[in-house]
DNA sequence: AAAGCAATCCAAAGCGCTTTGGCTGCACGC
DNA sequence: GCGTGCAGCCAAAGCGCTTTGGATTGCTTT
């Protein structure tokens, strides 16, 4: 079924039912209502690459996903995914992944904008003065950031976790329960939302006029193995933390390996927070004391960046609009307050 | 620059540009060169959109994703859109994710076949004949089957690992470590790898005259929090199994957990084996004993199908082609011979 | 010398939609 | 009675590609 069909079926010329389905005001109402019924009951729909190809909007949104052989997605990335589709689902929102490597990620970039393959892409794991941030903002694709990235000279629309404040926060409480050396094992250093954890974290220290040195502070990818290294260099040395922070669950596991094998008690010996960014499959409550963490759903997240895509595609969002979320501090059984 | 400008650049026509950049015979090779290189040069790319009016074709492949607020997209998945992609990248293949709601699984099937969104999709997590291949396969669309389903009166393509004969040696090898009591903590029931695993399992426990009552089987979803609850309840009991096969490494760490509440050593009083699917983020060796495991890497599965998917795009692949990979059982510590 | 045949190339007709630029008829005001 | 304005509809021109059904040319055949 296609539209000269149905328009010859209800002897009206192509052009009113194309106004009547999309909502044109040139069209009487008992007419507009004639289209739909029909359309609906024979299950028109219009072809989308037809569509596309006369007004060059794709209706989609897209990823530009980096791969390769020694890049891993991010296992978070499946929640993200989870929170888009949740919002895409109801609105018939398709999303286009385009896989790339690092190096041709530009030129993928271009590709995508100059097929017009989708309306908006979202960019996520922003570094500083992230070039791809840059390269939409001349290419005039509409996007939205899922992070920030910092030391660029023109706003952009992001949603971002308060990151510093969370790790300040976090930091602080340890403060308060009398640690003085606080660790942190953190995510790579040119990611943005690792500059505002060490930022938060230095911050809270700095206030109570302790210090945070190089030695304390560890910048690597988040997986189980770079946890229990870091921490395990942390831990044998003689000024040793008495808390650390860390930036995700699964290196938590790779931290809590290290205390083990080194017989340290959490809380006893060594107070731990983790961010948790609440992944189904592991729970903080799922360590040898529950976790304390710092929360934020990143499937929340998703939801709401496909929700602001979408607006942005229908012309509702535009600008660059900053949405930055607060994060929880959820205290469980992994602090205790210093001895020494 | 699109085709008419490209012809009229060349005098051409917009026939023999379109025949000399597709491939087609009825153009002398010297014009082929001429309207290749101008092509090049000036960086001319056939507008998708156009293309797929015109011939129907999508250029892409799909994967209807299940999601819902209780659903939780299995992290694997990230493993395997990272082998997708290490094809698809250098193929310029996209992929295209329509997140659907399980009810309307079947809806969304056919809105992307009517509006030939893709040429082909893949089907993953499947379940005992599942409806989703019965759907495609009277649908007519091409698709390949990531695992297997049962019960299904007709042959179709898939790549599916050997589920049954990995559990099955797995199971024999702890039977010649004199283990009896042997306990499977497998993935949901439903699911055809769990099927197949449990087959393997009862297979090689039989031929030793052996049994696996129902009480020493877990079918859960897999979760760190699942395996903790499965292997709390086998280990609880009296005649608590000396050896646990289990079907994810997600789940194995539950499992030890389970076993450090009790007091348990592996492999001192349990001996353990655990599917892995070659998580970059959490590996065998992180475990208080590094793990014996069945070994597949879903990456690999990941881009084989993408290689396979975009074989039957172009026609090169067709029919039922079925493909089963062996599985590698990888021998670490986390086994030993049985005390009793 | 007429006919047949490859080898090349081209004009034009779609593919299914949106959108431009009218056209028609009716009510209204003067 | 005549211009005006407006609501409602339509024909046709794209969007940028592929593909059908010829044309044209230069040779080889008979």
């Amino acid at each position: 079924m296609n539209l000269k069909q149905l328009s010859d079926m209800l002897s009206l010329s192509q052009t009113t039912v194309s106004r009547a389905l999309n909502g044109y005001p040139e069209v009487s109402e008992e007419t507009r209502r004639r289209v739909q019924d029909a359309a609906k009951r024979h299950g028109y729909r219009p072809n989308p690459s037809a569509r596309r190809l006369a007004t060059g909007k794709a209706g989609m949104i897209g990823y530009i996903m980096p791969t390769g052989q020694s890049v891993d997605i991010d296992p978070h990335f499946i929640e993200f995914l989870s929170g888009l589709g949740d919002y895409a689902r109801t609105h018939e929102l398709d999303l286009v992944l385009s896989p790339t490597t690092i190096e041709d990620e530009e030129t993928t970039y271009r590709r995508v904008v100059a097929n017009k393959q989708v309306d908006a892409v979202y960019v996520s794991s922003p570094k500083r003065a992230d070039r791809r941030i840059i390269l939409l903002n001349q290419l005039g694709l509409p996007y939205i950031v899922h992070g920030r990235s910092e030391g660029l000279d023109f706003d952009y629309p992001f949603l971002d976790i308060d990151n510093e404040g969370a790790f300040h926060d976090a930091a602080r409480l340890l403060i308060q329960l009398g640690h003085k050396r606080i660790a942190l094992i953190n995510g790579e250093s040119d990611q943005t939302f690792a500059i505002h954890r060490e930022r938060g974290t230095r911050r809270a220290l700095a206030s109570s006029g302790l210090d945070l040195p190089p030695s304390r502070v560890h910048s690597l990818a988040l997986t189980e193995e770079n946890g229990y290294r870091a921490a395990s260099a942390l831990l044998e040395r003689k000024d040793r933390p008495t808390a650390i922070l860390c930036s995700s669950m699964m290196m938590t596991l790779g931290v809590v390996r290290a205390m083990r094998e080194l017989s340290l008690d959490m809380p006893g010996d060594v107070s731990l927070i983790s961010h948790d960014d609440v992944f189904h499959y592991l729970k903080p409550e799922s360590f040898p004391a529950p976790l304390t963490t710092t929360r934020s759903s990143i499937r929340a997240a998703g939801q709401r960046i496909a929700e602001r895509l979408a607006a942005r595609l229908t012309g509702l969002e535009s600008g660059a609009r900053a949405e930055v979320w607060p994060v929880d501090l959820v205290v469980r059984g992994s602090i205790a307050g210093a001895k020494e």
